[in-house]
DNA sequence: GTATATATTATTGTATACGGAATGCAAAAT
DNA sequence: ATTTTGCATTCCGTATACAATAATATATAC
């Protein structure tokens, strides 16, 4: 007989990763913007901690290369190249691909369900012009499919990658307008998947990754 | 008229990175075995630095996932359960058989060179039972191939992935045993690249990636 | 003798101090 | 006018000092 818990463990955040996390906030939402060079004394000032936590945020963060640092010079915000989104993206074909086609054979009916509300969750954020919560959402859907697949490893690669997915997407401005389309595409995977469609479903999701690419290149051309 | 440099550009290398890329070796190599607490002023001292250029590189050490960390506990050299050599391995396959799909058309002359050339160095240390070289040999071998995506995430992912493999099989006692194997698999792949066959050389390193993975999983149940 | 409380030690987390490299600018030299 | 040199300033890399927490040993109560 399981007795109710009074109380979660409260865990202990030390300074390093509260650093870190709102550090990676500012970045991934550009309020630090992509060039930016960060002087340490100064961020490390504005945010009321010395510079031995800050720097093992910085070192952290360049890990998941949202910054990147040049010895003795200084470390900047990092700005994605053309070829970068590329790369990045096909990457995610590759990843997402595989998932959706292990994953027809062994989600759970709960992740279904959290899939096909997450996708509608998309469209009223979509309607409501929302765009922070739009990207947020599809983060969540794309990585619910790969969590599906119950492998953990491919699953922190996939979210260590949509770190930087959602820095190179956060200008988009026209983010939003696609909001029918996406939940038509999402609702459609997971379709296939609660069939046991492996293969559909890998391909739908491989043309929706190619289309979002598509719409970012063409959207990045511009400036 | 391109007059020649006396100089080459002076590298600066900092503490962090010599003191990094010291631990990851000793951490590869097992002479830092997995399990093992690391305590940082010891290690400070025996290394004749102070702690702070070797939390960076502890910092950078974890986020590759070769050692792990709790917060005011301590940190310790990673071991890897089964579940995670199973997942690395499947990722593994999807990369590099993505790659060898891919790099059938793009690789190169001097690519295609350097595999070959790899494939029998191996065959070679593999006579001599030199298992470090062995190892090193075919991690070269199998990045090469990524490489000739000419997709650098892609590389860049693999790269820190083979980081766990190198660990993950450095007690594989007889690794050694199954040089002829190998280096006849690695020739059969650079055999259907150089033909610009996509589709076989997938498979074929699907099923050797496939099978050092059961040999690494059997080996391991005997521990 | 066991369990609880207290003191001691070991070790991590953070702040601070300092030397030295990079940078920018003004003065000197060409 | 242009280049070079010297100097002041800024900022990074590292060592060290101190505070906070965890682990361990010791003492005390029952």
């Amino acid at each position: 007989m399981k007795e109710p818990k009074l109380f979660n463990k409260i865990e202990y955040q030390n300074l390093t990763d509260i650093v870190y996390n709102t550090l990676k906030d500012r970045i991934l939402t550009h309020q630090l913007k992509p060039g930016l060079r960060i002087v340490e004394e100064k961020l490390a000032q504005e945010m009321g901690v010395s510079r031995t936590p800050l720097k093992r945020a910085l070192t952290k963060l360049e890990k998941e290369n949202l910054i990147e640092t040049i010895p003795r010079k200084g470390t900047y915000i990092k700005k994605f190249t053309a070829k970068e989104v590329e790369e990045v993206y096909e990457v995610r074909k590759l990843m997402e691909g595989y998932s959706a086609e292990l994953a027809a054979n062994s989600i759970l009916p709960n992740e279904l369900k959290q899939m096909r509300k997450l996708a509608l969750d998309y469209k009223k954020f979509a309607k409501e012009r929302n765009r922070l919560s739009c990207a947020e959402v599809d983060v969540q859907f794309h990585e619910t499919l790969v969590k599906a697949t119950k492998n953990t490893t491919l699953l922190e690669t996939m979210k260590s990658f949509n770190l930087q997915v959602k820095s190179m997407r956060m200008n988009q401005m026209n983010f939003c307008e696609w909001g029918e389309k996406t939940t038509k595409e999402h609702l459609s995977i997971v379709d296939a998947l609660s069939k046991g469609d492996g293969k559909l479903a890998r391909k739908l999701i491989e043309e929706h990754i190619e289309d979002a690419k598509r719409r970012l290149l063409k959207y990045l051309e511009k400036d």
